[in-house]
RNA sequence: GGCGUGGUGCCCAAGUUGGUCUAAGGGAGUGGUUUGCAAAACCAUCAUUCGCCGGUUCGAAUCCGACCCACGCCUCCA
């Protein structure tokens, strides 16, 4: 059986056929940097490492390029209100992006495009639309996408463009267009926009919404390519439009797959700004959460699921992380003499993890397949019958999956903010106490260390802590 | 108004091209083993039931019809 992958277009499962050999080309829609991003902007990127990461467990090569929108109306309107230039700010939130992509251990895309980068492409495509007359200039120098030149337009979205209900923001949108459903490719110049202009054919301008990701996709993995994803939000109109202006650009197909995750919610609510129910990566670590159990909620729920956020969630998560953690330390220390070397148990287990994320990255059915084999094993070694060797091909087998996973490794993000040199000199107080059999003095530390958040954990190897 | 998604045990959640579901997996709970205590681990237990009603069928969580509830898109948004 081959990877299916559900399509937004086709809104089925389809088989997962690559254009080039092995070498899988996707596309990822990366933030706009005007601001730090916030969990439910991370769903999607986990998403998206999620899906790389499965991609390269099944042998392919992976080129992945993520844009960073660094011009738009968000990113323009807070520069000005901070008064600062665009540049410092977008580089301001690019780094911090960066910096949360890797606190999450999300694997960084092979290119970064940004759209600052791209103008001149950009402006070239926009004359290639027009001179291929699906665009048109209006008196203020911007240019416009004739949807009625393109009869697949609505497509991918599935919304038929006669009966699309106009929005406010269409109808008080002061542009002069000639349909109401044409969007803008350059935008003329405007008081507002302070200085962030570049010349065109057409005039002073900026780039439009969505031909930054056109132009930058197909400039940098081809006209035609394999994955491209989003979060739902994107399907109308950003990819919708894009796929409207790559098509009619370039002549040919553009992408074969498209895939969106589903939003994460705060109260049955879309987590976002307008709301005001989100959370950022800074705010979780700052309360406590780490990371890996902030990671763990966000891939361990199908990437079309509407996915609710709670605190509860994430101390469910950590526990989980801990599991498989504790599996492989345990397994690492392993000196049992059985003769099982659980070779049937871990063919079981990839076979079973593979099935279920061929499935459209159906991760529940992968997670099963996985503690089914934590379970066994830890009963095999309790009772003495997995070899050391065995021992060693379920850590491979555990390190192979946690390469989709993501989570046996990572660092928590958290400050520990504690005296470690004071919690060393207490454990060893208490390790003297407990050698006199003075176990009250003994719990009594453990108390004491209890009230400042901090752990003990008495293992073979001697007394661990952690801050809780 | 148009289009769409989801309702499974205490919580999260897979299964939804009908039988192998006497319904995975994670978390919580309960009883036990182990541990000075704690933690971890292991064993046992934890839905005659899959939003509701009706239908098709030898057989339905899975198919059909009606209904209820929640959410989303049609406007910038991951």
């Amino acid at each position: 059986m081959s990877i299916q992958f559900y399509n937004t277009i086709s809104r089925r499962k389809e088989a997962f056929k690559v254009i080039d050999q092995n070498k899988v080309r996707m596309y990822t829609c990366g933030p706009t940097v005007y601001d730090f991003a916030h969990i439910g902007n991370y769903r999607t990127f986990m998403f998206e490492d999620l899906l790389r990461r499965y991609l390269e467990f099944r042998g392919y090569e992976v080129v992945q390029a993520m844009n960073l929108t660094d011009v738009d109306d968000n990113t323009i309107r807070r520069s000005r209100e901070r008064g600062i230039s665009l540049t410092e700010l977008t580089d301001e939130f690019k780094a911090a992006f960066h910096a949360d992509l890797k606190t999450l251990n999300i694997q960084p895309a092979h290119l970064y495009p940004e759209a600052t980068r791209f103008v001149a492409e950009m402006i070239q495509m926009v004359q290639n639309l027009q001179d291929q007359g699906y665009a048109y200039q209006t008196e203020d120098g911007s240019v416009y996408f004739n949807i009625a030149k393109y009869g697949q337009y609505g497509k991918l979205a599935h919304l038929n463009p006669d009966e699309m209900v106009s929005g406010e923001r269409v109808t008080e949108d002061s542009y002069e267009k000639e349909g109401a459903r044409d969007f803008a490719l350059w935008k003329g110049y405007k008081a507002e926009d302070g200085d962030v202009h570049w010349e065109s054919p057409w005039g002073k301008g900026r780039p439009g919404w969505h031909i930054e990701c056109s132009v930058m996709s197909t400039e940098l993995l081809g006209k035609h390519f394999d994955i491209h994803c989003g979060g739902v939000d994107n399907i109308f109109p950003h990819h919708e439009n894009e796929l409207a202006q790559s098509v009619c650009a370039t002549g040919e197909e553009f992408v074969n797959y498209w895939l969106h995750s589903e939003y994460l919610l705060v109260d049955n609510k879309k987590m976002s700004k307008s709301l005001n129910n989100f959370y950022t990566l800074r705010d979780l670590l700052e309360q406590g959460y780490p990371a890996e159990a902030i990671r763990w909620m966000l891939i361990t729920t199908h990437y079309r699921q509407k996915l609710n956020f709670s605190v509860g969630r994430l101390e469910e998560s950590q526990k989980a992380v801990n599991r498989l953690r504790e599996f492989r330390n345990k397994l690492t220390k392993y000196v049992g003499n059985g003769s099982d070397d659980a070779s049937d148990r871990i063919r079981i287990a990839r076979d079973q993890f593979t099935v279920a994320m061929d499935d459209d990255l159906n991760i529940s059915g992968g997670l099963a397949a996985i503690f089914e084999l934590v379970r066994w094993g830890n009963r095999s070694m309790d009772q003495g019958e997995l070899s050391v060797e065995g021992a060693k091909s379920i850590i491979i087998t555990i390190e192979r999956f946690d390469h989709v996973l993501g989570v046996l490794d990572m660092d928590s993000g958290l400050d520990h903010q504690v005296d470690e040199a004071f919690i060393e000199e207490k454990i060893a107080q208490r390790k003297a106490a407990r050698a006199n059999k003075d176990f009250a003095a003994g719990d009594t530390i453990r108390d004491e260390l209890a009230a400042l958040g901090i752990e003990l954990i008495d293992t073979p190897d001697g007394t661990k802590w952690k801050a809780g």
